[in-house]
Order: structure tokens, then sequence, then C-alpha cells
DNA sequence: AAATTTGCTTGTTTTTAGCAAGTAAATTAT
DNA sequence: ATAATTTACTTGCTAAAAACAAGCAAATTT
């Protein structure tokens, strides 16, 4: 899967055409959802009912990595294992998801919010 | 262009999921900042920075306009001409919007607000 | 009345998403 | 200890969406 060019390649100075350059589609911001909800491992964000594609959920992960929202860590024992955490900076979209969230339960029906470790 | 179904498609109930189902690309909340600033007809919202393309602008409208966001209101000399506002729905995503322009400010570099009437 | 602008539609190409299968290391079960 | 299973991916293919370009008719401006 090719990148957007890999340099910091921006549509316009509009700060929300620049997040939308990062978390526009359908499936990053989910991911972050699932990080704020402390899962961190590869097979716990495939868990989740949405069913991401593995190829996508790699190149969403590299892709928030890239970005300074997600740090990838080892698992100590040296292998081939890590576990994704959110940064600062992807801690920060916390008012994002929570404004989705708000939006969703108040608009859409049928949703529940049901995230365990509030978000 | 095909819309996805046209049923109200959904991956699973998260709020977020759901949001994210008609919201989740790149160009769908930069029409909802043009709406928030005031803008209301085809031409702006094509004159914005980023350089929408037209069958992409003319889809998220239908879009926002099937799922409530966006209301299509016919200029009253009869003309083919409408313009386009917010619904409460709609309106209701300012806190989203608001969100994003924080988190674009602070964490992406060379981004300003400049947005007229403040989003 | 001619030229330009507005608000689109249609077609083609390029990019991205999504699905399915495969694989090697690590873990669990026997 | 060995086999079966699970985890964490990669690769290849197909389908869908985005992007680009052109065209066009109604409305507006010159």
């Amino acid at each position: 899967m090719a990148n957007e060019s890999s340099a910091a390649y921006r549509r316009s100075p509009c700060p929300v055409a620049c997040a939308l350059d990062i978390l526009g589609d359908k499936w990053t911001l989910l991911v972050v959802r699932d990080l704020m909800l402390g899962r961190s491992r590869f097979k716990e964000f495939m868990d989740s009912l949405e069913g991401i594609p593995t190829n996508i959920l790699t190149d969403r992960l590299v892709r928030l990595e890239r970005h300074g929202a997600v740090e990838k860590r080892p698992v100590p024992s040296g292998v081939r294992r890590h576990t994704y955490h959110l940064t600062e900076k992807g801690e920060a979209l916390r008012s994002v998801i929570r404004s989705l969230v708000d939006w969703g339960l108040d608009y859409e029906e049928g949703t529940e919010a049901g995230l365990e470790p509030s978000v």
C-alpha cells in the first residue's frame, strides 16, 4: 500500500484540513478509540466489532506512528511482538472522540456507548 | 458515483463507528466547516483553499442531506439555484470541528485558524 | 446580445479500500 | 517433545472511491 508521499503533504494551512489529512477516513479514529479503551495489541484491534482488515490496520498504525500519535513499544522479551500506545498527541484526540460519541448517541438511532473504560 | 446502498448501513452500534460511516473521509467535515463559516453556495465550497472536486462536493452534499445534517433550500425566484444550510444535527457537529481545530493548532505546525466567523 | 460565471453531470484514470490467502514466530495443548 | 493453534503480520487481487478533465445549460454580468 503506497503512502501519500511520506513527506508532510498538506492541502491547506487550515487545522481541520490538516487534521483530516491524518485522521480523515473510516478507520483511523476507530483505532484511536480502541487505544483509548486500553487496547494495545494487534489482535485486540482486530477483535473490535467493526472488523478492520489486517492490511488496513497495519497501515493505520504505521501512519499514526509516523505522525507521532502512536508509539510502538517492543515487548521486553526481545521477541517480535510489540504493543501500541497513544502519545500525548494521540491522547489529545480524546475530545474529538468524545464529541463523536456524543453526536452519534444524540443523532443516530440504535447506537450505544457500552465502551467499558469510558472514552 | 455509487452510494453505499442508501439503506442505513452500519458497521457496529458504536456511536463513533456510526459517526464515521457518515463523516469518515477527507472531505465531508471540510464541507461542514464551510457551512459553519456561513458558506452556503456550491461555488463558495468550491472556492475553499483545499480545492474539492465538483463531483465529490455534489456527492457529499447529497450524503449530508440524506443523513439529515444539511438542508437544501431553493432560492425563492423559482430558479435552479439553491443554498445549503446546516440542520440542528449538522450544527451539533460544531464541537467535533472545534476539537479538530484545537488539535490541529496544537500539534500540526504551520496551521492557522484564520477562519473568520470563528468556528 | 455576447461573454462570463454558476452549478452542476459525465466519462476516464488513478488511488485507496477491502477481501482472501499465506507465512513464520510464538504460544498452548497433548 | 511434538503437534495444533494463535498472533502478527505480508502479499496479491478485486472492487470502490477519489481525482482529473471536459462539457453543458441556465443565470448573471458586460
